[in-house]
DNA sequence: CTCATATTTTATAATAATTATAATTTTACA
DNA sequence: TGTAAAATTATAATTATTATAAAATATGAG
């Protein structure tokens, strides 16, 4: 239990950032749900071990992880904000039935298209949306009861 | 000019949508503006020519453009959404120093990731992000002013 | 052509995510 | 242990978008 909290101090400090209880309890449930949470998600379900935790809260501490690298914000066809702890390069797929959304690796040989010759690319999104396996198996069977 | 009204309105016919003037005006513009405006900037350049017209209803006509495929609705890094008129798959490119978004091809041979085996893929948005040539070139202009 | 009805447009208010500001609490260390 | 810096919180402001209902416009039957 101790050796995490200082795996995940040793975490923070690594990037550049101050270990603070709500930092580390953040980072911890990132770690835990990688599961793209918004501001909302986090804010939720850290306020019953946390009851002053304050939403503003959250967003510093999103930003702070932002700008140190420690998440990558992502943004999908939502308005709000959702935050991965993942920030190696990969795709995300949102299934517009269930909302899950699912990570797929993108094979590394990307090259730069002959249009964006000379610009410097940073940043990468790739983002699919459609119906997941899942939810397209539900879809079916509601058919087959249907007649 | 008439000639251009009536392509306008059977363009928009042909979507399943009843030409009015706010509609062919946004159409309009639209083409003559292919920069994915926001809905803001569409309304601030329609203002002078329709006094009367209301943010609303560009949020509505934009919402029955996009159901009925005239535009494509596409999320950067930034709050608010951008309408794009060209619904042809292709990426996007946003300089963060001046802003703009930059259109490139994708090369037609996107193969699904077997990650996303049995997943139904409707839609798929490449967003890059970085310096354009412009941009850097006047970074580059300034290093020598300063030395 | 004219009235009734449906559609479109507008004005207004409501919602929701995020940011700004300043006050309070906590931490670090002299 | 006291003080300055940093972190956290409460509160209010901002902004994009949506909801609602009223007003304006178009449509179509008689």
């Amino acid at each position: 239990m101790k050796d995490t909290v200082n795996q995940l101090k040793e975490y923070l400090i690594k990037h550049d950032i101050k270990p603070s209880t709500i930092r580390l309890k953040i980072l911890e449930y990132l770690l835990n749900n990688p599961i793209h949470p918004t501001a909302d998600d986090i804010y939720k379900s850290l306020l019953d071990q946390m009851p002053t935790l304050s939403k503003t809260s959250i967003y510093n501490t999103m930003d702070l992880f932002a700008g140190k690298g420690v998440v990558k914000v992502i943004s999908l066809d939502e308005k709000e904000a959702r935050y991965d702890i993942n920030t190696c390069l990969h795709g995300h797929f949102k299934c517009h039935v269930c909302e899950r959304i699912y990570d797929f690796p993108i094979s590394c040989d990307i090259q730069t298209p002959q249009e964006l010759e000379g610009f410097a690319i940073n940043d990468i999104d790739i983002n699919f949306y459609g119906i997941c396996q899942n939810c397209k198996n539900k879809e079916r069977r509601i058919w087959k009861w249907n007649g």
